[in-house]
DNA sequence: GATTGGCACTCACGAACGGGGAGTGCCAGA
DNA sequence: TCTGGCACTCCCCGTTCGTGAGTGCCAATC
């Protein structure tokens, strides 16, 4: 009962100092609030939530601030999720259904999101590991110097170009090209790289297939030509910098908070810019559809201890391909974010099942 | 010749300014610089030069503070080129040597200068309308679904999926695939567009080639397919999202100025998010390898009056690609980052030009 | 005529001071 | 268990004031 009101009044406080972003006291709190009791209720509801650690005053005679712990706790219990409008669902919608390729997409995901969380938006890029092969194409630039496209299913290209000892004709590449894509399209990549190891290693047997076996010469050049080509689609595809790609936006609404005390604007921009902290940042995502928060100090990083991150996976089913969130000051609208947040990875999520 | 002393006075205070950050007073200026005379005749050239607008004092008895008239006569006239050390020289190089691919080079370019320059780095990619068509790629998805990848001599690679409105076989796929490429390799994309067009456009006349026509259906299926090929193919080539991209990095640069009095950090981080005024910002680069300075209000936004842009144009030959730079306040350290600028610019052209 | 030392003046900056007020804790009464 | 009252704390903000860096001007000097 009054452990009830006690909840009542943290929520209140939370939901205040967030919107005010200052210490809030008792009187201000019946007032903004209807509670049903008198502010020195309130102060004896207060000096309990400080006692078991939820909010605390910056000084004595000042009013008091949620602790991590605070918000802790109100994220988990004191939430009630805040659905989208429908005016929202359809900017969403509109503004994302636009995209061109999956840069774009990603682009799109990370601005629209920090315009509505007016927050640091982060999208990491689908990664490589659960994506299929569908396409490897081979262009001479030169009769010894290859162009190799490795084209995915997430829509991803990468490309590389290698040397190969001997010249290669039209029917060497095309050959190539045929076994290449036979051992690895439609494959998830860890599959196609075993194939595609086992397509070099051997050296050349009886032809598989006699419609593909070509000319002795043929057969030479293709498989002087085949090492390097397959260390390199193995190296594009292992290539952990694709692991790492991030997309990150709204920076901007970091000079919202230059006020705050001591704004430690400088290390998340640090962070901002440092693609591996800020994975690590957005942590392993809940594989279901659940929105992961981590607030201050909660988080693996002693710099941004009055930051939190909002996020969740995204990614066709449940088989969450990738993170995107925002990060923020503790002091957050979580309701919003996390409404915000899901609605976001919802549909960028059917964006890619479409794709 | 007391001409020449005063403009040895404007140098050591833009000098002193840029270093300590603070207004500078004629005592402390004959202290740190051998000028042979007295505070008293650097007050007399102070005066002048206030005179003629090269300097300013933020309020009486105050020191003096350069104008962006000041920095500009400092930067045409007082800067003497302040080459790389060798050991500068090499981490260059080691740094930019390593990349991969096209993305690679540009991050590595951005991080690279706004490490060396202590700055926010741009680099603009190399913008489409100077670069040649490498190679055109069809695969198909389903029957009536095609990829197209469009790969250019710089290295980007575009893709854009269409629907053709007949399924196509193999054969029609290797036809259109042969007559693309033929039409547009190697040209310039804006030759390449024109043929294209050509392409889609007429009705299929007579086969120029024997060796290319295939059998009636095929060629309807051909030209069936090719319009929206080539539509995909102009989009992508015109498409100004390319001309646009820009890389930034060192953001958190920035927050070392915040000490600053009215440091407008939010407009500038602002403009660094939207790309298409940070390559208004960037400028035209000098076709040759002049490095551009433009200095406060001289640039075209009004609320990035105290920031400074330095920049240059990089590519192959004079044939300026794109343009890099750093952008920071108007107080920076110009010969430093003139020669930084530059550097880079050098090295990463060179690398394009291995590529 | 340029340079210099001297000197009075200006004014930002920081410390010290003090009232106002928001907020608290506690207690006695309902 | 809640409430009103009350004394107390201490941050905030405006004011005052001394200090010192820096200036402009002027008369003397080279």
């Amino acid at each position: 009962m009054q452990e009830e009101r006690r909840l009542a009044v943290l929520r209140a406080i939370v939901e205040d100092y967030v919107s005010t972003e200052e210490p809030v006291g008792s009187k201000a709190l019946v007032e903004r609030h209807r509670l049903g009791v008198s502010p020195a209720t309130v102060r004896n509801d207060m000096a309990v939530l400080e006692d078991e650690g939820y909010i605390a005053q910056p000084h004595t005679s000042a009013g008091r601030v949620p602790t991590d712990k605070g918000y802790r706790l109100f994220v988990d219990r004191l939430t009630t999720v805040k659905p989208m409008t429908a005016a929202e669902k359809r900017a969403i919608a509109t503004f994302l259904d636009g995209a061109v390729d999956l840069d774009d997409v990603v682009g799109r995901s990370v601005r629209l999101l920090s315009q509505l969380t007016r927050q640091v938006a982060v999208v990491q890029y689908p990664v490589l590991s659960r994506s299929t092969v569908r396409h490897v194409e081979l262009v001479a630039l030169v009769p010894t110097r290859l162009l190799v496209v490795l084209i995915l299913s997430t829509g991803r290209v990468e490309q590389r170009v290698v040397e190969v000892a001997e010249p290669m004709g039209d029917e060497d590449l095309a050959d190539l090209r045929r076994r290449v894509n036979r051992a690895a399209v439609g494959e998830l990549i860890s599959a196609a790289a075993d194939a595609l190891r086992d397509l070099a290693g051997p050296p050349p047997g009886p032809a598989e297939d006699p419609a593909v076996a070509g000319p002795d010469d043929a057969t030479r050049a293709t498989s002087a030509a085949s090492s390097p080509v397959v260390e390199a689609l193995l190296e594009a595809m292992s290539d952990h910098r694709s692991d790492e790609r991030v997309a990150v936006g709204g920076a901007a609404n970091l000079a919202r908070h230059v006020d705050s005390p001591d704004s430690a604007v400088r290390p998340l921009l640090e962070a901002l810019e440092e693609h591996v902290v800020l994975l690590k940042l957005l942590g392993e995502a809940g594989a279901d559809g659940a929105v992961t928060v981590r607030i201050g100090r909660e988080g693996p990083y002693e710099q941004l201890a009055s930051t939190s991150v909002v996020a969740t996976g995204y990614g066709p089913r449940d088989d969450a391909l990738a993170t995107l969130g925002v990060v923020g000051p503790t002091r957050m609208d979580y309701p919003g974010t996390m409404a915000a947040v899901r609605a976001v990875a919802r549909y960028v999520t059917r964006i890619l099942d479409e794709a």
